[in-house]
DNA sequence: TCCTTACATTGATGTAGGTCAATATTTCTA
DNA sequence: TAGAAATATTGACCTACATCAATGTAAGGA
């Protein structure tokens, strides 16, 4: 269904940084040719090896991308939220991914074909451009991931996330956006060996676990100290 | 100093996959625009906190991208090959890089700066649509590094990247672009350990070593089910 | 608000691979 | 082509973390 909601607050492509310096009618004009689709927590919204078609956009909610090995074991990528897309490599290569896209809440994602977006760059050259600048991040962000995951020990890595993610939610009251597995397998090692060590960060007074999703971070410099351990 | 060799051919952005598409006085043009600099074997191109101004293409020689940690521990992110650029980062945000770029060999490198190459993305659009094309393909790199990391034991990676280099050089005798230390690094284990277990793939007869660098890769078949298996 | 199911914790145990240190080999330079 | 410097190998030892399994806790649908 095409989105031409009336108000353009609304609409899905207001909220994406590579859109939302356009003009409003160009973005009126992005809406009409691009879809929605809403999925449910645990819906796969594509699988590896599915012909990628499509650039997707998350408008509500979260999605958590992930690569599936021979064992069964999952390694969670990253963890989209609004405002940030995936499926990107349709768009210039022809490759297919290795990857798996599912919504880990109710989700509305925004799909623009591949086609219709390389249109869309050539008449707005200022659209690759904040494209671009996304990936820079994310390739930075990546980068970041592989030190940490080589050179430093499994407390290290949880103590960088923590503080990465009080950050980015401006509280030291955080909320994992993930469940402790995911988080396991995002930060390279087990759902247990978090358990523990936050277990003890907890009995060390650096931190308190609430429910399994809230913590509250009490000792922001010792936290600190931690992240830069190294093995 | 300016690149107006009278050979187009021998021109840097003649070699560079974002620029070759473009018309011969167009390349030119460009070339017109870009420095060149040379460097010798360990030779620093730029440090972690050193204002990026440029974006920086490989012509001649091989270039190392790494991570320094307080250890004085190393995280070799990529190596470049020619045609390959680094830097890009400077195009598109403020940050400073946190990484290290170090001649690996007698190299030459095309820079061009960053208000320059604002303006030739905006005036080629189809520069920017090449560089996202390299973008993603970098990231999926970085991704595929990242599961294997934290998925994949060190014997697995091993045979996984010798596996990718044959393809790259197109022959089962292959030339390792970096050191076992450096290779360590990437793989994210010691040199010690590639050591031993490219040892035992040759008391295997799987793989032949010859010198520091050379290796002859006997049996493929049972390399890919090592680099399949996981811990 | 119960109850089910998903999620998390805790304990016991094994091992891959890191570290340190001594030695060997290769490669490059003069 | 020797000889120094850079790289790599090998051995002994140790620990961080994975694994398996049992138990405990939380959250959301009916």
């Amino acid at each position: 269904m095409a989105c031409n909601h009336p108000n353009v607050s609304q609409l899905c492509v207001a909220k994406v940084p590579f859109f939302n310096h356009l003009a409003i009618d160009e973005m009126v004009k992005i809406a009409e040719i691009s879809k929605h689709h809403t999925y449910v927590k645990g819906d796969i919204i594509y699988q590896a090896w599915d012909p990628l078609e499509y650039l997707y956009i998350v408008h509500i909610g979260r999605v958590k991308i992930y690569q599936l090995f021979e064992s069964g074991k999952e390694q969670v990528l990253r963890i989209l939220e609004p405002g940030e897309f995936f499926g990107e490599l349709a768009l210039f290569t022809e490759k297919t991914l290795e990857t798996y896209a599912e919504a880990l809440e109710k989700t509305n994602i925004c799909m623009i074909h591949r086609d219709k977006m390389q249109q869309l760059m050539k008449e707005y050259p200022t659209i690759a451009l904040k494209i671009l600048e996304q990936f820079s991040q994310r390739l930075d962000a990546a980068d970041k991931l592989i030190g940490e995951l080589s050179v430093k020990d499994v407390e290290a890595r949880i103590a960088s996330y923590l503080l990465d993610l009080m950050d980015k939610q401006q509280s030291t009251n955080i909320i994992l956006p993930v469940t402790k597995r995911d988080l396991a397998s995002y930060l390279g090692t087990t759902q247990e060996t978090i358990s523990r060590r936050m277990t003890k960060f907890q009995k060390q007074g650096i931190i308190k676990q609430e429910g399994h999703r809230k913590v509250s971070i009490f000792d922001v410099e010792t936290l600190q100290a931690i992240s830069l351990e190294e093995m």
